[in-house]
DNA sequence: GAATAGATTGTCT
DNA sequence: GACAATCTATTCT
């Protein structure tokens, strides 16, 4: 297969409005290499979180702990956070250094490494199940708290470079606390893909 | 398919 | 001590 034709994204990718660098991250390709082998998918569903403004992001009102640290950062960096105790969430940073933006991916179609997948995900009765949420996806590549920080231009987690369909949006998923910042459209999703972790309503 | 409740742990007040 | 950008099993249509 030699790489599936992989190449990793520009680092400039990542020096854009969080809303841009959310729709242009549907269709890229998130690949982990660890030492079990080889696992990627293409992100189909993405969320901008755009603090210190918005009250939905965890650096609203400019929140700067330890926890949100990564999201001040430089722009390119994984920010990673554990949900409910159970559930590891793997962001992008966006936004240049002190400006604290990030885009949350949602959701994967899985390209490569499977068997590895189902794997990690014992749960997981259908190859849908495996990817098509932030928690799931995150198990089925062995993403956890150590990729904090990471560059992911290079290195073992990177994005890679691919394409996507019509692209979605809808207001994100689960901020019910975020007052007027609920109704917002930061959702994006490649349209018509099955692995969208919740079906958009409109 | 849709709705509901319980799980579980690092971080913050 | 409370909470959270979720997941899962269970229950009901």
């Amino acid at each position: 297969m030699s790489g599936a034709g992989l190449s990793p994204v520009a680092r400039e990718l990542f020096d854009l409005p969080v809303l841009v660098l959310a729709r242009r991250l549907v269709g890229k390709v998130l690949v982990h290499e660890t030492e079990a082998g080889i696992a990627a998918g293409r992100i189909v569903e993405t969320e901008a979180y755009r603090g210190p403004e918005d009250l939905a992001a965890h650096s609203a009102r400019g929140r700067r702990t330890k926890r949100t640290e990564a999201m001040f950062g430089p722009p390119g960096r994984a920010y990673m956070f554990l949900l409910y105790g159970t559930s590891w969430a793997f962001n992008v940073v966006s936004g240049r250094e002190d400006v604290p933006h990030a885009v949350l991916v949602r959701a994967l179609e899985p390209l490569v490494g499977l068997e590895l997948m189902a794997s990690r995900r014992k749960r997981a009765a259908t190859a849908r199940e495996l990817t098509n949420g932030p928690g799931k996806l995150t198990q089925a590549l062995g993403i956890d708290g150590a990729a904090y920080g990471v560059d992911l231009a290079r290195g073992k987690l990177r994005l890679c470079e691919g394409k996507a369909g019509p692209i979605g949006r809808s207001p994100r998923i689960n901020i019910d606390y975020a007052g007027p910042w609920v109704t917002r459209p930061w959702r994006f999703f490649e349209k018509g893909n099955r692995h969208v972790s919740v079906a958009p309503r409109i």
